[in-house]
DNA sequence: AGCACGCCGACT
DNA sequence: GTCGGCGTGCTC
């Protein structure tokens, strides 16, 4: 019998190759199936769409090609795995094969059937050994399972808020129990969020022998904590990592473990929400408004909506988000009924949230960088032993250098930004490209020796600071220790790890950084954090700004003072609680008043009232077009061309399309960037006309303008525009 | 995207 | 005479 399998290969996005391709194979082919077929002149790694005993019409039966091999030692990815991807593929305008291929360990691209064999002989005695004899009946395995289970909650007893949940935590637990909506776990910094996800996934993974359960996180490195309270509470489950910074071996095998059932508990970056896992139960996303939840090139997917269809598509299933700052999305959707929201407003131990202290720069001293007062509270905290965290979001010593006398300016000649000036190494470095200079004894223009930097970076501060504080001491007669954390300072493996530790032994009283420090990091000491220069944000073009600046000014608040035992200690004495203090030119925004009440639901509610008369997602639904060329107009003219070609059906449909414009930072590494945005009040509308618009845009690009372009691509669902 | 084919400049 | 530059075009 001869059946023709139609099967998904990495095809390019742009080649308009993108469905399953047909082959010819003499045995029928479960559809999840990978195989190993010729493309071109190459053979690539497939996946079986679907195996029909005739070859669709539309193909002709000279043009086909055989199989090469089928990859059999692996079970199929099931149909929910395949759903997933031309779900995808299809919601953010891609082939599926781009996105199916690109979900799949890289390293078994490479693998033939033999290799792959030996690779998951190799796997499973591994897994083995890590579980003391694996069970291969399921009665057996429930047993074992069930006695893993008792030693892994009587092990993490150690950890007294897993004693008993608090009453909140207990009806967020009986909550997410009795519904299969989606649920927003709303809860501040310190509430017990964790606890949630550990309890419902310990119950899920109790309640059935080979339940699976997906943690996502957004960035892997940035949360080492929960990653630890996962691994050590589920060990006897198998837990594996999924994220980029992985060697390809370690996420193949990592894979295989999810793929293969070995590995119950799942966690990883947004690259995870693809993970194949037969007998997935529950998707935790924690932090769901994180932006990095977006995919930023490739497949523009955003993780968090993902999992929200996957588990929709799977019976039974559950999904939990969760944020002390939900995206507006994710509000809106529990305001409408579409998610349920759960408010965990208190935090364990009762630890208060920090007392907003704003300091107005109108009223400091010209040229003021930190406040007097802060100053002041900063040292005296640093002399009874608490620590503090500085916030600025400028990695470097400063971000532009400049030439009084000719007016010369550090600019990239590669791309339309300043170079930032590092004066550890005394280099100019572009933070777009990557160029990396010494910086000119001189100007380079007129030759005055005397240039100037402008602005202040990270380090500036840390040294600012540094000199500011050198008169005071600790406690134990030791100087004052600043340290920074930042991109530059973390490059090198185990510096961050280095770094925390210090500032847990209580090493370091004032810490320096960007935002990423003010991400998930669960330091005691900290009992003061300062914004140093958040304005920035305050009136930014981008409607998605203040909505950001609100999520990191509450997270920043929520490094402060998690210790209740040893606040209590510090206000029993007289002194005072945790503070969060923002230096900002404009005290009286309305932002500030909805974050020292730690109002996010006011302030949500009032933006929400905004977006909807400005009809703004998420009452649209929005796209860009991009386009990256030589030159601007080069992009401008196509992506325009589209427009016109696209003009009369967008109409009709109700789709508005603005005219191109440049990018915020129009050129980087010499290529000059465009785009356009796609804007309709109907999300499926939009879908529609982004799917009709291809066959354009795939036809443009053989005219002169299309030559003329790099690439052009879609985002859906865009995070900044 | 790969990986061909294809038609013009400086090398053993 | 060929090695190789990357423009153009195809992949069931």
């Amino acid at each position: 019998m001869a059946y023709w399998p139609t099967v998904i290969v990495a095809t390019p996005a742009h080649s308009q190759l993108s469905h399953a391709l047909s082959y010819a194979c003499d045995q029928e082919l479960a559809p999840g199936t990978l195989v190993r077929v010729p493309l071109g002149k190459r053979d690539t790694l497939g996946v079986v769409s679907s195996c029909g005993t005739e070859l669709p019409a539309n193909v002709q039966a000279v043009n086909v090609k055989p199989i090469s091999e089928v990859l059999d030692g692996l079970s199929p990815l099931n149909a929910e795995w395949l759903q997933l991807m031309r779900f995808a593929a299809k919601y953010y305008q891609r082939g599926v094969g781009e996105v199916a291929l690109a979900a799949l360990p890289p390293e078994l691209r490479k693998l033939d059937p033999t290799q792959l064999a030996r690779r998951l002989k190799r796997n499973a005695k591994a897994a083995g050994e890590a579980h003391h004899g694996e069970a291969t009946d399921a009665a057996e395995q429930v047993e074992d399972t069930s006695r893993e289970h008792k030693h892994a909650s009587s092990s993490s007893d150690t950890n007294a808020t897993a004693l008993e949940a608090s009453p909140e935590q207990a009806h967020a637990l009986a909550h997410i129990e009795a519904t299969t909506q989606p649920i927003l776990l709303f809860g501040a910094t310190g509430s017990g969020k964790t606890e949630v996800y550990l309890q419902t996934a310990a119950k899920l993974l109790a309640s059935s022998p080979n339940a699976q359960v997906l943690i996502l996180v957004p960035e892997i490195n940035l949360t080492p904590q929960l990653e630890s309270r996962f691994s050590s509470r589920f060990a006897a489950y198998g837990v594996v990592s999924l994220h980029s910074g992985l060697t390809p071996a370690q996420r193949l095998q990592n894979w295989l473990s999810a793929h293969l059932g070995a590995a119950r508990i799942v966690l990883g970056t947004r690259m995870a929400v693809f993970a194949s896992m037969p007998h997935l139960r529950l998707i935790v996303v924690d932090e769901e408004h994180d932006p990095s939840y977006k995919s930023q090139e490739g497949a523009r997917y955003s993780a968090r909506d993902l999992a929200v269809y996957r588990s929709h598509a799977i019976a039974g299933c559950r999904v939990l988000l969760g944020s002390a700052t939900p995206s507006l999305e994710t509000w809106h959707a529990t305001e409408t009924g579409r998610y349920q929201r759960l408010a965990m407003p208190s935090r364990i131990g009762g630890a208060a949230l920090p007392k907003l202290r704003l300091v107005d720069m109108g009223k400091q001293p010209k040229q003021t960088v930190i406040a007097p007062a802060l100053l002041d509270a900063i040292a005296e905290r640093a002399q009874r032993g608490e620590q503090s965290l500085l916030l600025l979001n400028r990695r470097g010593y400063a971000p532009v250098l400049s030439c009084g006398d000719c007016g010369w300016k550090s600019q990239c000649p590669h791309c339309s930004a300043h170079r930032v000036f590092h004066k550890i190494d005394r280099s100019l470095r572009c933070h777009h490209c990557g160029l990396h200079e010494r910086v000119p004894h001189a100007c380079p223009d007129c030759g005055n020796v005397d240039i100037q930097t402008v602005g202040r970076g990270t380090e500036q501060l840390e040294e600012l600071l540094a000199d500011k504080l050198a008169k005071h001491l600790r406690a134990d007669g030791h100087a004052l220790r600043v340290a920074r954390l930042d991109a530059d300072t973390t490059r090198h493996k185990g510096e961050l790890t280095t770094q925390l530790a210090a500032m847990h032994a209580g090493e370091v009283d004032v810490l320096v950084g960007t935002q990423m420090v003010a991400k998930g990091h669960d330091f005691r000491g900290i009992t003061l954090v300062a914004a140093i220069n958040p304005d920035g944000a305050l009136f930014a073009s981008d409607f998605r700004a203040p909505e950001r600046l609100f999520a990191l000014l509450m997270q920043a608040a929520g490094r402060a003072g998690r210790d209740a035992v040893k606040m209590a200690q510090l206000t029993a004495q007289g002194n005072n609680g945790a503070e969060l203090w923002v230096q900002t030119w404009h005290p009286t925004h309305p932002l500030f008043a909805a974050l020292a009440k730690h109002d996010f639901a006011g302030f949500t509610t009032t933006e929400l009232v905004e977006r909807e008369a400005a009809m703004l997602p998420p009452f649209a639904s929005q796209a860009l077009l991009r386009a990256d060329a030589k030159s601007q107009a080069a992009a401008q003219t196509f992506l325009n061309q589209a427009r016109d070609a696209a003009n009369a059906v967008a109409e009709e449909m109700g789709v508005g399309i603005y005219p191109a414009v440049p990018l915020t930072i129009a050129r980087v590494a010499n290529v000059e960037r465009a785009q356009m945005l796609v804007e309709c009040a109907n999300r499926a509308t939009l879908q529609k006309f982004l799917a009709q618009w291809h066959t354009t845009l795939h036809e443009l690009r053989a005219t002169p303008a299309g030559k003329a372009i790099i690439r052009w691509a879609i985002d859906v669902d865009p995070l900044a525009i």
